[in-house]
DNA sequence: TACTAATATACGCATATAGGTATATGCATA
DNA sequence: TATGCATATACCTATATGCGTATATTAGTA
């Protein structure tokens, strides 16, 4: 069962949240994460190494950036993130983030702490 | 998105996972809860103030007790607290809780924190 | 070798959280 | 009025957590 709790820790914060509702789409690089949610890169990479660490997420290098994606194996897990995406018209600041992912291209290579303090 | 997240707060604790999955059976007082789980009233008392003071759930009194049960009313953690009693199996804790509640007459008029110490 | 880009980490701070023990509260009843 | 029961709360301590800022790391390239 700590599995289970880790997990609703890890859900228990909005931007652990809404990352995972981002990597649900498809897996993402840090810089894509970032300007997605227009959150600064040392927030997202700590959220996105305290999921690495509980095994949530895993990553994979291709060419000069980092890939997150899931790795959910328990089938509790499974379902509660499925709950999440299923209603995520309820939960506009999950849709919006969604929305913005379509422009993931822009964000790629652009990726810079200047550019999300403009963002700010 | 703001409930939702306080709703994993709840869930990220063990003790509160507990209460809930039991409270998913049926309504409960706070000894009966205590005597399931064995664990202490003010410990168990003070997770179930913190779910009320969410809207988690509600209290009626009854006689000298006081029941809480459960007051879910979004969708989504519905599905999730669904999710979790569905595969009940494989959380042992949850599961042993669950039987030891099929005794709650002997944890009712036997709730006193030297009861509780016996346990231990 | 210097530079840049992408990502990770360290540090300091402020706040939140859980637990134990003791005590308070409210109510029923002897 | 005094007592007992069920529950709630206060106080203290230890630990965890999130954030911002600065800096480290690693790899590619001029």
């Amino acid at each position: 069962m700590e599995k289970l709790i880790d997990f609703f820790k890890i859900l228990s914060d909005e931007t652990r949240l809404r990352i995972l509702a981002l990597l649900s789409v498809e897996e993402l690089c840090v810089c894509e994460i970032c300007g997605a949610l227009e959150l600064t890169q040392p927030k997202v990479s700590k959220h996105l190494s305290k999921m690495r660490d509980k095994g949530f997420v895993i990553t994979e290098k291709k060419e000069q950036f980092v890939f997150y994606k899931l790795n959910l194996k328990d089938e509790t897990i499974i379902n509660i993130l499925k709950d999440i995406n299923k209603d995520i018209d309820n939960f506009n600041i999950l849709k919006k983030d969604r929305e913005k992912l379509q422009q993931k291209e822009k964000y790629l290579n652009e990726c810079n702490l200047n550019l999300i303090n403009d963002l700010k």
